[in-house]
DNA sequence: TGTCACCCGAGC
DNA sequence: CGCTCGGGTGACA
């Protein structure tokens, strides 16, 4: 590999591919979403060359000779994480090529490390095991090292030029007015400020709880074996499984369905939320520092782990496990946790996509969907359909609906849920003219797309290719608008000089961490950040939001409670 | 003792 | 019926 080690001269022409990559020494692999560690060196690759710096200062001028180049980076938030504790960069467009092949190939391929792409694209096999070593604490980087990290950046520019061929109409949109603009979204994302007392004693309760229960039950309810051996010698009844919807169908028929299930909620409480989550994601200040992907999921949708606060519960408030959603509280002195959802996204979505003419109306008048599917279902049925009922076909269009589905998840016949969906298709014949046109294409293409040109691939093979047909537009047209949304309050907040307060994107959610009499203003912009990116993407369909605001992420629920 | 497949469940 | 991340269990080397 040739490479100098000196900065570059010559200036890079605007617009060229320049491939960058940093590499840093000792650093602790389970925490490289954390900025930590010592800078080895700056590679960089253009038409002017191949090029190595190893000093901070070096690096800082090398990005001036090549700031009219369109950067390259693979995963760019790793590397302008790191170069951000050094000096200041603007934002600008960022090539990310893994980011760019999420856009390209979401759904074909599950591999998107530079390895992966180097043998996708340029044939080529790159060694892992220099990668890895670059962790281990060492005080300079070997000549293999330093060739290896001088490759990376050639690399990442000819996967660039191949990937460039390929980006084109909806896809090119997608990435760089969706995607792309997320980096810095991210990057300026706050850490979390979580209350430790107050989580350490809700896990001191739930942990008596959890104990004195399963005290009384006398059996491991995490274990499968063992809660089967136990129904079977209390009721007779042999499980097939002991999944927490088959023991909620049993509750009528024994006591224990109902203590097992609440057992592992206070199991679950303890193990995935006790104390070591405090102690693995909680620094000295009381702050969490997240990993947030731009795409996590092949749909698009945004993703969070270590640790995810995407999964942070809610939704169990007779145990009070939604508790936990009031430790998130606001890191200054008199602030505020505002959080802002879009009502009802995924229905909007499906009415765009559909343009079901019964649907839209429904949603221009604004009445509660769930009883308005009902009651037009039941009409049509000539039987009475509940408001469960009516939520579990909203929701399951959105995951592709099927009978068999239906019937698993609600416990009721798979006559019952045929008679539902065909009731649901005769009052909403644009949806079913959009899920058969939808599976054709599937068929055809092996690929969907959303609204603004997402493309998810379809795998033909896969026995769910079905469902992930009807999904995959929708739920990946929920994950643009809430990325385009939060794009939007991301150039607002600068357009207003003003801090970046989102510290947490749940899907159809945003949380803002705002500073004591700033409530409002963020609230107007987050509105019409939602409602802007919403009318570009889904235009004719209107939307509503709701938000909340309090002492912590908690106040949405308490208010609901 | 460490690794892995599997099951389960938290969120949307 | 969709998409994630993470922990516990039990089998196996």
């Amino acid at each position: 590999m040739e490479y100098s080690k000196v900065v570059p001269a010559q200036p890079a022409k605007k617009g060229e591919f320049v491939g960058l990559d940093i590499e840093m020494m000792g650093q602790d692999a389970a925490r490289l979403h954390i900025p930590h560690g010592e800078f080895a060196c700056l590679s960089i690759a253009y038409s002017g060359g191949i090029y190595q710096v190893t000093s901070i200062a070096e690096a800082q001028h090398t990005l001036q000779v090549v700031k009219a180049g369109q950067w390259v980076f693979q995963n760019a938030l790793y590397d302008l994480r790191q170069l951000r504790r050094f000096f200041n960069i603007s934002p600008r467009p960022i090539w990310d090529t893994m980011l760019v092949e999420r856009v390209l190939w979401g759904g074909y391929y599950s591999a998107f490390a530079l390895d992966d792409l180097a043998r996708r694209y340029l044939g080529m096999r790159m060694e892992k095991e220099i990668r890895t070593s670059f962790e281990r604490v060492a005080a300079i980087m070997t000549k293999k090292q330093s060739d290896y990290a001088a490759k990376d950046a050639a690399v990442l520019l000819s996967i660039a030029e191949e990937q460039n061929k390929l980006l084109v109409g909806g896809m090119k949109k997608v990435y760089w007015e969706i995607d792309a603009p997320m980096i810095w979204c991210i990057l300026d994302m706050p850490p979390v400020k979580v209350d430790v007392d107050g989580w350490t004693k809700l896990v001191e309760e739930f942990q008596m709880m959890a104990g004195q229960l399963e005290g009384e039950l006398g059996f491991n309810v995490m274990s499968g074996p063992q809660v089967k051996a136990a129904v079977k010698n209390m009721t007779g009844i042999s499980l097939d499984n002991t999944q927490g919807l088959t023991l909620e169908s049993l509750i009528p028929e024994h006591p224990v369905f109902k203590r097992i299930i609440d057992t592992r909620a206070y199991r679950k409480a303890v193990s995935t939320y006790g104390l070591s989550w405090l102690k693995k994601n909680v620094d000295e200040e009381g702050l969490v520092h997240p990993s947030w992907r731009v795409t996590g999921a092949e749909t698009g949708r945004t993703a969070c782990a270590s640790p995810n606060l995407q999964q942070i519960p809610a939704r169990n408030i007779e145990l009070g496990m939604h508790r936990y959603r009031n430790q998130f509280i606001s890191k200054y002195e008199g602030g505020s946790m505002v959080t802002f959802d879009v009502v009802q996204q995924e229905p909007r979505i499906t009415a765009y996509m559909t343009q079901d003419e019964t649907l839209i109306e429904l949603i221009k008048k604004g009445v509660d969907l769930h009883q308005a599917v009902a009651d037009m279902v039941s009409k049509v049925l000539g039987r009475k359909v509940s408001r469960a009922d009516g939520k579990t076909l909203n929701l399951g269009l959105g995951y592709g609906l099927s009978a068999y589905g239906l019937a698993q998840r609600t416990g009721m016949s798979e006559q019952d849920a045929e008679q539902l969906v065909v009731g649901y298709f005769k009052v909403f014949r644009g949806v079913d003219g959009w899920i058969n046109l939808t599976r054709n294409q599937a068929r055809a293409n092996e690929y969907v797309e959303t609204a603004v040109g997402r493309r998810i691939h379809i795998n033909p093979y896969s026995t769910q290719a079905e469902n992930s047909a009807i999904n995959a537009p929708i739920q990946g047209g929920a994950a643009d608008h809430t990325k385009l949304a939060i794009s939007l309050l991301w150039k607002k907040c600068r357009a207003a000089k003003i801090h970046f307060p989102v510290t947490m994107m749940v899907h159809d959610e945003i949380v803002m961490d705002v500073e004591k009499g700033t409530v409002n203003e963020y609230k107007r912009m987050a509105k019409e950040a939602w409602l802007e990116a919403a009318a570009i993407l889904f235009p004719g369909i209107p939307f509503a939001v709701e938000s909340a605001t309090g002492a912590s992420w908690g106040a949405k629920l308490e208010e609901q409670k």
